[in-house]
DNA sequence: TGTACATCAGTGAACGCGCGTTCACTGATGTAC
DNA sequence: TGTACATCAGTGAACGCGCGTTCACTGATGTAC
């Protein structure tokens, strides 16, 4: 109806935002367009002047999602690099288990993705590759590079899949859930260290 | 209907076998209790026969799903036991990637669980023990039993979250879902052989 | 052995509801003359 | 500066459909007498 440019490119904005909260804290196929919409201050035919189907929204959520943690993980630590065990400690973090609608998109949807369209797919794929690289940037520099890849796109993988089970386990058996998020962290720490150690330096 | 005990015993066995099936397929939320009922011959209302709702269904299917494929891992193991790298390999084994229908529920659904009721998340953390309890016996016995445990529970953590976003990602870049197996696989194997090397036997 | 009856797995209609998507329409925006 | 018109974000009714659950009913099973 009545909208200039600079209100529908913040409609827009709220429906990414919405969606993106919505999706991670009900799943993908736990909530509807109309919903999204109406929470977003819209109806659900606006929607569609902005993505084509549900599954782009998606998909634009998720990266929407995804690029906001990393903005906010940015200013988190400044301009110093954090370590490697700061970033795995901040993503299995305790209050990630209970806020499902603020953690990690990946860890909230990685098993609809699998179901979903190739664009879906494009989107965690790229988040996942950013994960990984901010991940990598962290290895000790005394790792070879190839390792550095290797053990970087280990530990994305890990992490996601703790928060992600620890999540599933965490009504029926909370004090399971800590384990495994403690378990990974450390687990991940010593690889760490090991892969540091191994090689380059040598052995203490 | 016309029904012995027998028959509805063969009838509950094939709502749990189809309902297993297709909830990985199309996860909990993405297919209906009508459409289940109906491939495994039945009609819609026989299900609330058997289970008091579809989230019933749903902890019952995954207990169901999860001990059919640790049966066919016994089976496959015979009488002595694999090494944990060979466990590990067969979770996150190519194969594994496409067959969705056919793969550990866990990986399917973990997301979902987080979701769903206290019953489905107790289905779900019985799993996860056994899994990382199938893993901790294959552990090197030098390591201490604390470490061990540790181990078997970040192991099982990772594998899954390994073949949940393998598939994620699989559908745009299937090159970066293999290097995520293969990532995972080598650095479990790494940090098992550290945990084994560290203490116990001294370091070669 | 024969009869009467409680049990209960399974049927299928019905419930109200929300789903994703389409589409004719609205009306302020912003450009062209 | 004033007028005419194309653009397009957003509305809301409508589409057909499937959802989970309930319930009155069926009829073979299997027990009690």
């Amino acid at each position: 109806v009545y909208v200039c440019k600079e209100k529908a490119a913040e409609n827009r904005d709220a429906l990414l935002r919405t969606a993106s909260r919505l999706f991670r804290a009900h799943g993908i196929d736990g909530v509807g367009v109309a919903q999204i919409a109406k929470e977003a201050g819209l109806t659900h035919g606006a929607v569609y002047a902005h993505f084509a189907s549900k599954e782009a929204l998606a998909a634009a959520a998720l990266s929407y999602g995804f690029a906001g943690n990393m903005l906010q993980t940015r200013e988190w630590i400044g301009d110093r690099l954090p370590t490697f065990e700061d970033l795995v400690g901040v993503y299995t973090s305790p209050k990630n288990l209970s806020r499902l609608d603020a953690g990690c998109p990946m860890a909230a949807s990685a098993c609809e993705v699998a179901r979903k369209t190739c664009e879906v797919s494009e989107s965690f794929s790229c988040a996942f590759n950013e994960l990984a690289a901010l991940l990598e940037a962290t290895l000790e520099s005394s790792i070879p590079v190839p390792d550095r890849r290797r053990l970087a796109i280990a530990a994305a993988a890990a992490e996601i899949g703790a928060l992600a089970v620890a999540r599933a386990v965490t009504k029926a058996n909370a004090a399971l859930a800590d384990e495994i998020l403690e378990a990974t962290r450390e687990t991940l720490a010593a690889a760490h260290h090991m892969a540091s150690s191994e090689r380059g330096e040598p052995a203490l």
